[in-house]
DNA sequence: TAGCCTCCAG
């Protein structure tokens, strides 16, 4: 590198005459003409420069000391600190070094002191802004969002004499597109009198970030009618719009585009070229494209890396990951999602740990994967934990971390701390709003659900789509029938969402919970939008939960044309079969299953004992207190007994002669929750809650024995299943039964 | 005595 071309040592005593006083005088020192070299020098060198230079009175200079600002604003790894310290030591800074300092500080990560340092030079009278001022303060805006403070720089910039210059109007367009302001953005361009590539490049990439793919790639080709030479920042933004829209072989098209017209292909290209085809789908475009990179950096392997977790090629993902050079935060954050994402949260999680012993510190990003991976296991400890590591490290609670938090402690049924951090929240958006109704869905708490939906419309927050989703589950979990009707019915004539396959799940399930088998059935068949396999699902699990067999059989024929290879539909089915003593279709249908090489996802039931998450699987032998645990499921089973529990048959869902009931009721006593909340009473100390998640639906049999358990024990006990929570106490459950 | 705007990963 370029660093490592300069001299390592800088004379500390000028090499003329030894005093530094005679001969060509102060600037020939040749610390100073490492200076003019600040684009390769990095800050500690500067300070190695600095120190003589007070010693030998050289920093007196004015010229000097200018350099010596640049040198700490603008080398690679800049030192505003220093740079700032040296300004105030400068008696009367020029325009020049006010520039350098603002524009510093633009870039930084805290732009407003840029904008601080404006208003002083301003306010205090030293200069007017000069055509070099404006595009740093403008930038600074930009980088704050600041709508407000962007157009008042807007408004003088028009009136004084740059108000055409180009930097300016380009600066403007970035800057109205970062605040979301694309109209504005565009006007500025359109009345831009001479564009140049950048004011081009400029909207064209407003538009592709704000996933306005076909504006951009129509502004492309309009720039290619008006004889404008697309150069190589120009096709970064275009390979980007091509892959936010999957247009794969557009994306081809522009690769020999690039090739052709001979377009200089930084690594930053390159990267945007791997980056196209990893969102189009081709890891195997990418993969060559990488294999001949000449140079790569963290954005190639990290785009690699991501693009192997995405296509859930994990191992793969791994192998990139191990190859790396270097383990900067973004590459570990692309792990951590990659496995949780692909619905492997411990590892997600032991990940997390092991990038703490790294020198990388975690940011938002790691944090909102981390606790979504907490979520999934149901970990509340080490979410909580998550939480005090952000409040120490002081991270801001933004609506991201917020929204992420507030769904963590809701899995982790947890639900006050989740209003906790609801209300904490001075500002809330749409996501906030939404995860909270979801929490109170998914905890049966309805009403409450349904009062935030109205107080987060007081509060002038429109509701989307994922809101409506929330809304109608907190109908369905808490069986309010008519309620679901009304909001479904009010979506698109008076919020104007178009209801999605989802909401249309979701009435299924409100309607068929509630035993309106008939009248789900046709709702389905009078959907306006394709018919997606989840709306069959849901009316089959109603058909089980009513016994209802003949419907069911017609809901998962519908459910396996759509989705031939769908175990659950096989599961249900067989469930339905099982609940009403058909045997004989437990049977077929298990045979159905073996033919199509499907399996039923097993049972898996986690229980949190300090900070450690302890799996379980149907009659699953494998933990180390296994022994004790089989011990205490005994003594459970005949405590249960003395005061009337007897084991319901008809969940055993695998087929077993009805002579052999002692199997069933020990299968019964394997169900995976048993174990857990087993392993629960060994290791917990009361009067905790023991809190469970499990992948699956809670069967029936459970479900009592639960009820039971928490009466005989007087443990309250926390079960997070596939669809909700069930808080037992007392005997009994907060679902009221209605699940 | 100089310099400004636009681009890629999680």
């Amino acid at each position: 590198m370029a660093t490592q071309m300069l001299p390592l040592h800088i004379p500390i005593v000028p090499t003329n005459n030894g005093s530094g006083r005679g001969g060509h005088g102060f600037r020939d020192h040749p610390g100073l003409a490492l200076l003019d070299g600040y684009r390769f020098i990095h800050a500690e060198r500067v300070k190695q420069i600095h120190a003589p230079m007070l010693r030998l009175g050289l920093f007196s200079d004015f010229h000097n000391a200018t350099k010596l600002l640049t040198a700490y604003s603008l080398s690679p790894y800049s030192n505003l600190v220093y740079a700032r310290r040296v300004f105030d030591q400068i008696p009367q800074p020029n325009l020049y070094s006010w520039n350098t300092l603002i524009r510093a500080h633009a870039s930084s990560s805290d732009p407003l002191i840029a904008l601080i340092l404006f208003a002083r030079m301003l306010h205090f009278g030293f200069y007017t802004p000069d055509k070099f001022t404006y595009p740093f303060a403008i930038k600074a805006a930009a980088g704050l969002s600041a709508l407000k403070v962007g157009s008042a720089l807007h408004g003088m910039a028009v009136k004084s004499p740059f108000h055409s210059d180009v930097f300016i109007l380009n600066s403007l367009i970035h800057f109205y597109a970062a605040c979301g302001e694309l109209d504005l953005a565009y006007q500025v361009f359109e009345k831009t009198p001479q564009k140049d590539v950048v004011s081009w490049n400029s909207i064209i990439t407003a538009f592709s970030q704000a996933g306005r793919c076909d504006e951009a790639l129509d502004l492309f080709r309009e720039m290619g009618c008006r004889d404008f030479r697309p150069n190589d920042v120009t096709m970064v933004s275009i390979l980007s719009a091509c892959g936010k829209k999957g247009d794969m072989s557009l994306g081809r098209w522009i690769h020999s585009y690039i090739e052709t017209n001979d377009i200089h292909k930084d690594v930053i290209l390159v990267n945007a070229m791997l980056d196209m085809y990893v969102k189009c789908g081709s890891m195997e475009d990418a993969k060559q494209l990488f294999d001949k990179m000449t140079e790569r950096d963290a954005f190639s392997w990290t785009t690699m890396l991501a693009g192997y977790t995405k296509a859930g090629e994990l191992d793969a993902a791994r192998l990139v990951f191990d190859d790396m050079p270097h383990h900067d935060i973004a590459s570990w954050n692309a792990l951590i999602s990659g496995y949780e994402q692909n619905g492997r949260p411990k590892e997600a999680l032991a990940f997390f740990h092991e990038s703490q012993l790294s020198d990388a510190r975690p940011d938002q990003v790691t944090l909102v994967a981390s606790l979504s991976a907490s979520s999934q296991l149901g970990a509340l400890e080490l979410g909580c934990w998550i939480h005090t590591y952000m409040e120490k490290n002081n991270f801001k609670l933004n609506f991201h971390l917020a929204t992420s938090l507030i769904d963590m402690y809701s899995k982790c049924g947890d639900l006050e701390k989740a209003l906790h951090v609801f209300r904490s929240l001075e500002k809330k958006d749409v996501f906030v709003w939404s995860a909270m109704i979801a929490g109170l869905a998914m905890h049966g708490k309805g009403d409450a659900a349904l009062d935030l939906f109205l107080q987060m419309q007081d509060d002038g927050i429109q509701p989307n789509h994922v809101t409506f989703t929330n809304v109608l589950r907190a109908c369905s979990h808490a069986g309010l029938v008519s309620k679901g009707r009304l909001f479904f019915n009010q979506m698109q004539p008076i919020y104007g969402i178009e209801p999605r396959v989802e909401h249309y799940g979701c009435m299924v399930d409100i309607l068929g919970r509630a035993g309106l088998l008939e009248e789900a059935k046709e709702f389905i068949e009078n959907m306006p939008i394709t018919t997606g396999a989840s709306t069959w699902g849901a009316l089959l699990a109603a058909c089980v939960l009513h016994k209802n067999v003949e419907l069911g059989e017609h809901a998962c024929e519908r459910l396996l044309e759509l989705e031939p290879g769908n175990d659950g539909a096989y599961v249900l089915l067989s469930n339905l079969y099982a609940k009403t003593g058909k045997w004989d279709g437990v049977a077929r249908l298990r045979k159905l299953m073996q033919d199509a090489g499907l399996k039923k996802e097993p049972g898996c039931s986690s229980v949190e004992v300090n900070g450690v998450v302890h799996e379980f699987l149907v009659g699953d032998t494998s933990h180390s207190q296994s022994e004790k645990i089989y011990l205490k499921l005994d003594e459970i089973t005949s405590k249960l007994k003395e005061v009337g529990y007897t084991p319901d048959c008809a969940q055993v869902l695998q087929y077993i002669e009805e002579e052999e009931k002692s199997i069933k009721e020990r299968a019964l006593y394997l169900h995976s929750e048993k174990l857990a909340i087993a392993y629960g009473l060994i290791s917990i100390a009361s009067p905790a809650p023991i809190r469970i998640a499990k992948n699956l639906r809670i069967c029936d049999d459970c479900h009592s024995a639960a009820k039971l358990i928490s009466s005989v024990y007087n443990r309250e006990i926390c079960l997070r299943d596939r669809y909700r929570f069930h808080h037992f106490k007392d005997g009994s459950c907060s679902c009221m039964d209605y699940w």
